[in-house]
DNA sequence: ATATTAATGAGACTTAATCTCAATAAAATA
DNA sequence: TATTTTATTGAGATTAAGTCTCATTAATAT
């Protein structure tokens, strides 16, 4: 209870302080789609996101979720996540806690997993090609246990 | 010279091969985009073979484009590359030579990668969730020597 | 040579995402 | 606090990749 409290507190104000620093404006709308985004643990896409707060009563457009969610994405609130299905998926970008997903063909559900020597081994890809890594994209495809 | 042709006569055996096993017929319209798809290392998209065949004068539809490449994807002939930008791109299957990419963020070009202990932990991964992959995704953006 | 049926071409349609522009509302300033 | 400045917004038009439909065509089986 506290706990969520102070993690919607310290988020809001990481939204707050990121379009401070960027000169940008800190809107009622901006305010809604972060709660939204930080409200489940879900990879959530644009359009859920936009048809979520318009449900909720709020007149929202489509065109500012999407330059929101771009706004949080280059500012690196957000990690943007593409599975493949032609939708762009975002997550809140936990700094301390990367991770890649598992996918399955079957059923949709995405999970996640963390390989610190597979993250050590893209390092030193790139390092032999002499390529500087901004970041990256790595989804194993396949059936989850259930679906077998 | 020699061993193009070789090069060309073999793939297009698997082509016919692999329809035939299909039960799906080995057209002109089939033969011509996986002629193309083969004329070239770059990754190719949908459009852009559309593109090159209308040039060329041949009387060939979008619809047709597309869905011979499903068909070339499901046969595992060409394997679907995703660098992200809304595009979905396609290159030759390369059995024993399979490769991931780095992609410069910057000028857009496509480098290819290979590791063996990547391949390798990401079995462990899958082993361990008892997922069971059929394909993966992995590109890592960033600068390349040249743009930086 | 003919019959069967999969494949094709044309273009309408779908869907995610972007763009335009007049109206609105944050933030800066007085 | 009232006013000014200018970024942001909403509505909906637009774009672009990809899919769908259906009458016609052409591979393949007979």
């Amino acid at each position: 209870m506290r706990l969520n409290l102070n993690k919607i507190i310290i988020t809001m104000q990481a939204l707050k302080a990121t379009l401070q620093k960027e000169g940008l404006r800190y809107t009622r709308q901006r305010q809604e789609i972060w709660n939204e985004l930080r409200s489940s643990d879900e990879h959530r896409d644009a359009e859920e996101i936009f048809f979520t707060l318009r449900k909720r009563g709020l007149n929202i457009s489509r065109a500012t979720v999407y330059r929101t969610i771009d706004v949080l994405v280059k500012n690196n609130l957000l990690d943007k996540l593409d599975i493949g299905d032609g939708r762009a998926r975002f997550e809140y970008n936990e700094k301390y806690f990367h991770h890649d997903h598992l996918v399955c063909t079957r059923c949709g559900k995405i999970f996640e997993f963390h390989n610190d020597n597979i993250e050590e081994l893209q390092n030193e890809i790139a390092k032999q090609k002499n390529f500087k890594i901004l970041h990256h994209n790595h989804q194993l495809f396949g059936i989850c246990e259930d679906c077998q």
